[in-house]
Order: C-alpha cells, then sequence, then structure tokens
RNA sequence: GCCGAGGUGGCGGAAUUGGCAGACGCGCCGGUCUCAAAAACCGGUGGGGGCAACUCCAUGCGGGUUCGAUUCCCGCCUUCGGCACCA
C-alpha cells in the first residue's frame, strides 16, 4: 500500500460524521482536557511554520483523546486588526471582506491537515456577538474603576498619521514606512493593569508548569524594585521634591536633583527665573528627540541647571536641582537623586557639568587610597562620608537610614513597579468601538447594557486622515445621551485587539450564550486550560492581559480560578535557509504542495520530528522525504501481514520475546515523552526504532502472525496521534471496525520488561574494554570474577593487580589501575 | 549594560539521577533490481593511524572535582532571544 491523499479524505469525512473532536461540556462521565492552540489573525493562508502550532495541538488532543478525556479542543480568529484596514486602505476592499476570505481559506487548510477541532464553537472576534462582550469587559472594568481616560503621549506616525502600539515601533521607527516615530499627546482610554502588579507578580509561583524563560520575562516586565520615596524639601519655598530610591545608603552622596523635563514643579521655579526662555528652549529640544536616539549606546546625556536648591535630609546640605534628559517622566517620581560616585548615569552627568563627586561607599576591593574615582562604584561596601552611619555595612545602612527617614517623616519605604497601564486607544476603524458617550452636560456616559453592542458600521470611506474613519460617520458619531437624552457623541477611537484576546479563551466555553459572555459554572468546571500551546513571542503582552482579565473576573466572582493557563508549551519557530520563515523574505514552504504530493502526515510527522518543539527548527526538504519513506515503509508492513502465513503460537520464541519486550519498551517511552516536555522527535525516532527491529525479525522468518499482529496494532496506535489518517487506515486494514481513536492508549507490561542476563560494558581506567553477560541477580563478587576472567581485561591489567573496582549495579563496571 | 537559552559528526539532532558519546533521520559511499535511470530495498559511514586484530584523539576553549564528566564547579570565547538610561 501506498500513502495517498485519498487515505487523508477518508478519514477526515469519517472524523466529521463520528464527531471524534465534539465534546459535551456538561458530560460529568469523562475526566475533562481542556486543549488549547493561540487562535491565529487571519492575515494569510498558513505556511509550515504556522502549522507547527497546529500539529503539536492536535497530537496533544488526541494523545489525550486515546487516554480516555473529554477533550476540548477549539479554534477561532483573532479577527480585528490593522493589517486587514491597511489592506482595505491599499486595496480597496473591505477589512471584513478580506478577513473573512482569509478564515475561509485558513479553515480549509487546517481541515486538510486532519487538525481536529469542535468548530460548533468557533469564536470570531470581529462578529457582534463575540465584540459585545469585548465592550462589556469594558464596561466592567470601567464600573470598578479599573478603565479610566487621560492624556498621555502615544506613538505617532507622521506618515500613517496613525498611533501605533509599541509592539509595532522597531528601534524607535513605524514598522511599516520606517518613519521615525514621534510623541504626540492625546486623550486615551487605560486599563489599570498597575493595580494587579502585584498579583500578576507573585501569582508567576503558582504557574509551576510554564517555561522558566516566560516567567521570568513577566518578572522582568512587571520589573517591581524596592527602595525608598524620599522628601527633599526645596530651599526657600514650602514645597518639597519626592525622589524614589533603591540605594538609600548612597544618600550623603547625593549631589544633585536631576528633573524629567515634564516633571510639574518646572513651572513653578521658573515663573520668573531670568533664564526663562533657555529652560524652555531646553525642555523642547528633549521633548521632540526621537525615540530612536534614546536607543542608541552614545546617548548624549544633557542637563540645564535650575538655579534651585533642595535639602539633603541627612546632612542639610543644599544641592541643586537640574533637569536632564535621562530621566524618565513615567517611571517613579520622574524625579531623582544623582549619586555620580555609585551610579555611571549620575557620574557621566557630573563630569561633564562639573558637579562635586563624593564617594560614600568605599570598595572593598579597591586598592587603598585609589585617588580620585574613574568610575561610579555601584556596589556594596563600607559607609564612608556619610556621618553617624560611617562604617557600617552599606546593606546596614540601607535599613538605618529608612528607619531614620520613616521616623521623621522624610520618607517611606515602597516598592515600583516598570508595569505600565495599558493604553487600549485605537485611533483605527477595524476594532470593537469602545461602548462610551461623551454629553455636554453629563460627560462621559456609558452605553447602557442592554444596547450594547455598539456596532460598528460596515459602509465607510477609508483614508489615512490621522482620526478614526469612524470620526466621519455621522450616523455612527452622533446619538443621544442616555442619562439626559440631549444630544451626544460616541467615542470613535476602537480598541486594541488585544483586548479582544485576553478573553476568547472563556468564550469556547459557551460561545453561543447570549445573556452573558460566558456560563460560570461551565467555566468553572472547564478551567483553568489544561495545555495552551503557542508562540513565545506572545509571552509577555497577550499572556500578561490575559492573566489580568482572568484577576479582574475572579474579583467580580466571575470565575473561581485566578490564573487562566495551567501548563504552557511555546514551540519554536520553523526556519529556512537560517531564517524565519515569512513571505517578505520568499522562504515559505507551502503545505499544499506537501498535502497533495505526500499527504498531511509527512507533513505533521516532520514537523514533529524536526527536532525538539520548543527550540527553532531548519526545515530541510529531505528530511520530510525520509518521514514519506518512514510511512510507507511502515504501510508496507500491512502488505507483508496479508500475505502472512498463517500459523498458531503456543509459546513465545527468542526472537518473538524479544519483539514484544522491545515493542513494550517503546510504549514505555513513547508514553514517557509525551507525558514530559512533548519530546515529538525522540518519540518517533523510538517507534522507528521497534519498525526496523521488525524488519529485521520478517527476514529471519522466526515471527509468527498472531505477534506480528499485536505488534502491529500496537505501532498503529502509538503513531495515531502523529500519523492518524495513515493510522486509521492501517487499524481499518488490521480488521477494527471502530476508529483507532476510540482505542485506548496501549499500555506496558512489566513482565515484557524484566530480563534475566544483562549486559555490563567492562572499563579498565575508564575506557570501554570489553562487554559481558552477567544475571541480574549477581553481587559485584561475581561480576568482578567474571570481568576478570575475560583476556581482553587481563591483556589491559599487564599483569598488575587492580587498584580498585567501581561497580554501579546492572549498569557498569571499571577496574581502575592507577 | 542586565536577564535568559544554546554551542555534540558533512547536516537536523540522541544520551533516565555523573556510567558504553553520536540513537533516529538526512546526506554521502558501496551493492541488489534495471538496457539505463529514478524509485525502492540491503550494507557501510565521527576523525587520525594500521593489511588487520586493534589503537589513539574527540561533545566551543582553559582549569577543577571524580574510579568515571556532553552532564557538576570555576574562568573565558561565541551564537541566538528578551529588556534596555527603570534611579
Amino acid at each position: 500500500m501506498n500513502y495517498s491523499i485519498d487515505i487523508d479524505k477518508k478519514w477526515q469525512v469519517y472524523w466529521e460524521k463520528i464527531g471524534l473532536f465534539k465534546v459535551d461540556t456538561q458530560d460529568a462521565q469523562k475526566q475533562k482536557y481542556y486543549c488549547l492552540v493561540m487562535f491565529p489573525y487571519p492575515s494569510s493562508e498558513l505556511h509550515v511554520g504556522h502549522a507547527r502550532n497546529y500539529v503539536i495541538g492536535d497530537a496533544v488532543a488526541r494523545y489525550k483523546i486515546m487516554q480516555g478525556f473529554g477533550v476540548l479542543s477549539p479554534m477561532g480568529w483573532d479577527a480585528f486588526g490593522l493589517p486587514a484596514e491597511n489592506q482595505a486602505i491599499k486595496r480597496n476592499i473591505h477589512p471584513k471582506t478580506w478577513t473573512f476570505r482569509n478564515i475561509e481559506r485558513i479553515t480549509e487548510q487546517l481541515k486538510s491537515w486532519g487538525i481536529g477541532y469542535d468548530w460548533a464553537r468557533e469564536v470570531t472576534t470581529c462578529k457582534p456577538d463575540y465584540y459585545k462582550w469585548t465592550q462589556w469587559i469594558f464596561q466592567q472594568l470601567y464600573k470598578k474603576g479599573l478603565a479610566y481616560r487621560k492624556e498621555a503621549y502615544a506613538n505617532w506616525c507622521p506618515s500613517c498619521k496613525t498611533v501605533l502600539a509599541n509592539e509595532q515601533v522597531i528601534q524607535g521607527q513605524c514598522e511599516r514606512c520606517q518613519s521615525e516615530v514621534e510623541q504626540k499627546k492625546l486623550r486615551q482610554w487605560f486599563f489599570k493593569i498597575t493595580e494587579y502588579a502585584e498579583k500578576l507578580l507573585s501569582d508567576l509561583d503558582l504557574l509551576g508548569d510554564w517555561p522558566q524563560k516566560v516567567k521570568l520575562m513577566q518578572n522582568n516586565w512587571i520589573g517591581k524594585s524596592k527602595g525608598v520615596e524620599i522628601d527633599f524639601p526645596i530651599d526657600g519655598t514650602k514645597n518639597s521634591l519626592r525622589c524614589f530610591t533603591t540605594r538609600v545608603d548612597t544618600l550623603y552622596g547625593a549631589t544633585f536633583i536631576a528633573l524629567s523635563w515634564d516633571h510639574p514643579i518646572i513651572d513653578e521655579l521658573i515663573g520668573a527665573h531670568p533664564r526663562k526662555e533657555e529652560i524652555k528652549c531646553f525642555i523642547d529640544k528633549v521633548k521632540n528627540q526621537p525615540v530612536s536616539a534614546r536607543l542608541m549606546d552614545n546617548f548624549e546625556k544633557e542637563g540645564i541647571a535650575l538655579d534651585a536648591y533642595a535639602v539633603n535630609p541627612m546632612n542639610n546640605e543644599k544641592i541643586p536641582l537640574w533637569i536632564a534628559n535621562y530621566i524618565l517622566t513615567e517611571y517613579g517620581t520622574g524625579a531623582i537623586m544623582c549619586v555620580p560616585a555609585h551610579d555611571q548615569r549620575d557620574f557621566d552627568f557630573a563630569v561633564k557639568y562639573r558637579l562635586p563627586i563624593r564617594e560614600v561607599i568605599r570598595n572593598p576591593h579597591a586598592e587603598e587610597d585609589s585617588g580620585r574615582l574613574t568610575q561610579a562604584y555601584p556596589g556594596e561596601g563600607i559607609m564612608v562620608n556619610s556621618g553617624e552611619f560611617n562604617n557600617s555595612t552599606s546593606e546596614d545602612a540601607k535599613e538605618k537610614i529608612a528607619d531614620f527617614l520613616e521616623k521623621t517623616g522624610r520618607g517611606r519605604r515602597q516598592f515600583n513597579f516598570r508595569l505600565r497601564d495599558w493604553l487600549i486607544s485605537r485611533q483605527r476603524y477595524w476594532g470593537a468601538p469602545i461602548p462610551m458617550i461623551y454629553c455636554e452636560k453629563c460627560k462621559e456616559v456609558p452605553v447602557p447594557e442592554d444596547e450594547l453592542p455598539v456596532l460598528l458600521p460596515e459602509d465607510i470611506e477609508f483614508l489615512p486622515t490621522g482620526q478614526s474613519p469612524l470620526t466621519y460617520v455621522e450616523d455612527f458619531l452622533n446619538t443621544c445621551c442616555p442619562q439626559c437624552q440631549g444630544p451626544a457623541r460616541r467615542e470613535t477611537d476602537t480598541m486594541d485587539t488585544f483586548v479582544d484576546s485576553s478573553w476568547y479563551f472563556l468564550r469556547y466555553i459557551s460561545p453561543h450564550e447570549d445573556a452573558r459572555p460566558f456560563d460560570t459554572a461551565t467555566a468553572n468546571r472547564w478551567l483553568p486550560v489544561d495545555q495552551y500551546i503557542g508562540g513565545v513571542e506572545h509571552a509577555i503582552l497577550h499572556l500578561m492581559y490575559s492573566r489580568f482579565i482572568t484577576k479582574f473576573f475572579y474579583d467580580q466572582k466571575l470565575i473561581d480560578f485566578k490564573e487562566p493557563f495551567k501548563r504552557l508549551f511555546t514551540q519554536g519557530m520553523i526556519c529556512k535557509d537560517g531564517a524565519k520563515m515569512s513571505k517578505s523574505k520568499g522562504n515559505v514552504v507551502s503545505p499544499d504542495y506537501i498535502i497533495t504530493q505526500y499527504g498531511a502526515d509527512t507533513m505533521r510527522l516532520y514537523i514533529l520530528f524536526i527536532g525538539p518543539p520548543q527550540r527553532d527548527a531548519e526545515w530541510q526538504d529531505e528530511g520530510l522525504m525520509g518521514c514519506w519513506r518512514f510511512i510507507n515503509r511502515v504501510l508496507r508492513l500491512l502488505d507483508q501481514y496479508r500475505e502472512y502465513k498463517e500459523s498458531e503460537v503456543d509459546e513465545l520464541n527468542s526472537e518473538e520475546q524479544l519483539l514484544l519486550k522491545k515493542t513494550h519498551a517503546t510504549i514505555k517511552a513513547v508514553t514517557y515523552d509525551l507525558e514530559g516536555d512533548f519530546q515529538f522527535n525522540t518519540a518517533v525516532s523510538k517507534i522507528m526504532e521497534l519498525v526496523n527491529h521488525l524488519y529485521k525479525l520478517l527476514d529471519t522468518g522466526q515471527l509468527r502472525k498472531p505477534i506480528f499482529h499485536d505488534v502491529l496494532e500496537i505501532i498503529f496506535l502509538l503513531l495515531a496521534p502523529f500519523t492518524p489518517h495513515v493510522s486509521e487506515e492501517a487499524h481499518s486494514c488490521l480488521g477494527n471496525q471502530d476508529s483507532i481513536f476510540r482505542k485506548p492508549w496501549p499500555e506496558y507490561e512489566q513482565k515484557y520488561l524484566e530480563e534475566e542476563e544483562i549486559e555490563i560494558p567492562v572499563l579498565v581506567d575508564g575506557k570501554l574494554r570489553v562487554r559481558i553477560k552477567v544475571h541480574v541477580d549477581w553481587q559485584q563478587k561475581e561480576v568482578e570474577k567474571e570481568a576478570l576472567a575475560q583476556e581482553r581485561v587481563q591483556l589491559f591489567l599487564k599483569g598488575h593487580p587492580p587498584k580498585n573496582i567501581v561497580y554501579v549495579n546492572r549498569k557498569i563496571l571499571n577496574i581502575v589501575t592507577k
């Protein structure tokens, strides 16, 4: 038998017919297993690089089905977003048309690969029955004060005339047109994810089955740091200035304070300043500095003195205030105490502007009397020039000085986070409208719940004007205020697509529910997701947002779990010619040709065999051919079987004994590989070994038909999650009526794995010299005796008695002469 | 700069807790079949030396621990990914 696409078609229809992937979420008989792959953005047809995600997910789902779980494996579309709108502008095709065309095409592809989903649960984020609930979530957040509007600087591309998401800014440039991105102040909607910073951080500990790497990335992104907020009185005024520091032990070494260009106190300080214009000029310069300039290694630190002074609360010393271009606006208080002796940035600045540098922590490894510092010393050490704290360690001083500041009310211990609130406004068309209304009298009013969804108008002009196209749709824009019935205007911005994808895994639970986003009881039964599978590129954004929304729902008592994804697997990319597969690079491998020529299972098997799934892999067409050969080689076993001569078996001969040993060892190993970190590549190789073994045995004529049959059954059961079509075909050829996926996953029998005689490698001085056969129960003495009786061992002993003999039970014997 | 993951034949990659380095696949070489080729099948294949039995060298580099190190420790080199003036 030769493998061909007809086999694929036949079984795909069959699985559809028997509803293999249909799941009844109310069925309490089976243990549940929620297997989820990250849903795609339908921007173009899929290539083999994309396929990895779905092939892995399908292998896991099928394996779990065979283990008897009730498996939920759904699919949907992250269907709102900028690429659809760009196509609209470029080709004059409606984003909706373009999106649904792609959805249709990708669905066709997934089906032709035999990827199984419960299609009745399909979810599409750009459909009103979905985004109604995205809008509803916005309103729940709004009600709790977790959605709010404020003026903020956003990435603005002057050429595309649109705001860009942070992830669309590459090295300070627009990813589409490479224009320098500007910062533009706009009134924007935010979700207060910072409210959950602490929980998002500490609950990472609950995620034992997430890759360490992803947890570390989230940890760094949240960026919690422990320090002290200090009030510095401003000389000659009643005001004071707050600074956050993680190194309060260096407080005596603070010789100036630096402010970010938009710190609110600046206006006050320069009101009657003689150099007011000069300062304003400097502020403008910093403000307009391109984002990319800050990313440069040689970014020049610049500043301007304000001729104002703050008072160091420890020693009452007057220290000057500066504005400096390296102070971040959005972090801490936007003002820092600068300690040039112990911070390299402050050091560089102090050298440039001739500000004093005072050492307060002595480097314990520095040579005595090293003279003037040539660079900052950022480590720990012994306190100097620090009044009563001299001679204590910097670690101790940190606590003592913090105590002192808290006692005297001049400061307080504090934690700071790098995590910022989530800017969700987009001045774009193809997204879920933000369900808010602005009225002169009543100001900000949410659209009443029973009026949701706020429908996205479809008849619309797509011109890049810098405002959402919705601004020009009068029917949409003008409405009346839900509170006072007076004339009002709708919000015209739409939501970031990451909002859509932050809760889709809940919608799969009850996709047709029209009174609620999801059914709480069913969600509580089926979530958290048992296995989430996707690309590592979502390690921060999508996974952080989903965790945030889940925690919010938990607090609203909509669900009773704190984390959405119990286990996460991030697969590596498939590359070609050393680069990530992409249309623009022209190195994509199209699956369609592979499917028609070699069948879906050939592609599936190769994708699983190509290498460790969590690592990147290089696509090689020859490797694909290897899998094609293997599949046909396995199928040829069926031909041999059919023509094999009948016989009865009473007792196994030694070759059959060996074959069953190998078979059960393979069951054990493959199961172990699947249960662990999805080692599909080694699982497949072990099945190949078994097949090779079987072929060798067939040559000897020692195998009888009933044993041949049993081993064949097991081989195809083991292959079923990887090559479902071929396995199903073989299963039926072997005379089975039901689907192979209704058969239980094979279990190994210990009796076949136990052996009487084992082979022990004998080493002399760590080098393998001979192998001996010993009985498993032999003790070291007997093994030694056998080993020393070997001619080759005596040869290497050269007549000297061994100095030492190390025996590791049933593993190895090492004879030491030196 | 900081954090993380890697580095093993010509290539993709194997190697339970430290225990036979190179499984499996590709490629290559030889053979069978064929008028011939392709496909398929069978055999060989880390490097050096030797007619051979064998032998020496080999897991990025340099040390260390150990009877024994791809695996553990210390110090480097290098590739990739993330963050990047976070006070």
